[in-house]
DNA sequence: GACTATTACATGAAAAAGAATATAATCAAG
DNA sequence: CTTGATTATATTCTTTTTCATGTAATAGTC
């Protein structure tokens, strides 16, 4: 594709004519998600690091605080559809971080725990996490902080 | 999988023995994503209504508003890494949404531009988005939304 | 209690994303 | 200019994600 006589820019023509130059500025969507975003890629890589991906730790830290836990409850938490709830499981009971368990007075339902070693390795991930967070609100003051909790609260 | 008799919880032996109960209640970069979520949810249906991509909505509008974009350019805006640009953007060209031209003065750089049918979509797309925007804010005073982005502005 | 509907999870094929690397153009130094 | 480093984009190969559907268990209805 790069061999195309005919699309290659002659000269800088360039006239301003974008279409709605102020939209991504003032979206609040995007500034949401690039908030989000930001703070979260930092703590990402450190998750990467502990030789987690994304949707492991989440899993991880959603039975934290959660478990035991449906594979539907855990798609309400984690924002994960089912099927891919349900392949991470797997890997991660392969793994040895969750044990699956068939639940005896509802068999369609299957809940996850933590096994040890999913406990050791989410209760490290967690204090990073506080660690983290500490950090990624500093460029905030204490009351601004609350102000946001409040808000984000307000909006899910 | 489903058949492993060893593996049946027998009965409700589950006292509470979660990890870190309230961690997942008040971190920051979880409340920040579920809200990000919840936000962007109902638009994100909105958008794949109109035949679009999530990614491919986020590029087009990067573009209305800072067009013409290289793809580099594109890939700081939309936090998408470079070969997913690279590969939205050639199935964009071919959907008549965008057009890519090699630039004289430097010919690695590509940059990305709205077709007429991409600036159509996109223009009807924020319009969409804005209508949304107000409907999704709905639940926080103005003076609130000043102060969600005035806090969003200042982790960003 | 058989019959249909619904719920919960699993699976398979197709598409997309990610990581690593390749290519091509420019830049910088001598 | 020629060589080596750097930058911008493209491509390849592998892994994940998604979409649609399958299967098994339970609930509801007549």
């Amino acid at each position: 594709m790069l061999d195309e006589p005919g699309n290659v820019a002659e000269a800088a023509t360039t006239t301003d004519d974008r279409l709605d130059p102020d939209f991504m500025e003032d979206y609040v969507l995007y500034m949401m998600a690039l908030a989000s975003h930001h703070m979260s890629a930092e703590f990402h890589a450190i998750v990467r690091a502990e030789g987690l991906r994304v949707p492991e730790w989440r899993i991880l830290a959603t039975l934290a605080s959660y478990e035991p836990q449906s594979v539907t409850q855990l798609c309400e938490k984690t924002l994960y559809d089912q099927p891919r709830l349900t392949k991470t499981l797997h890997k991660m009971e392969a793994a040895d971080l969750v044990t699956r368990r068939q639940q005896a007075h509802d068999r369609r339902v299957v809940h996850a725990t933590l096994t040890p070693r999913g406990r050791a390795v989410v209760q490290d991930l967690i204090a990073l996490a506080r660690d983290h967070e500490i950090r990624a609100l500093s460029a905030l003051s204490s009351a601004e902080r609350r102000q946001l909790k409040r808000l984000l609260r307000k909006l899910i």
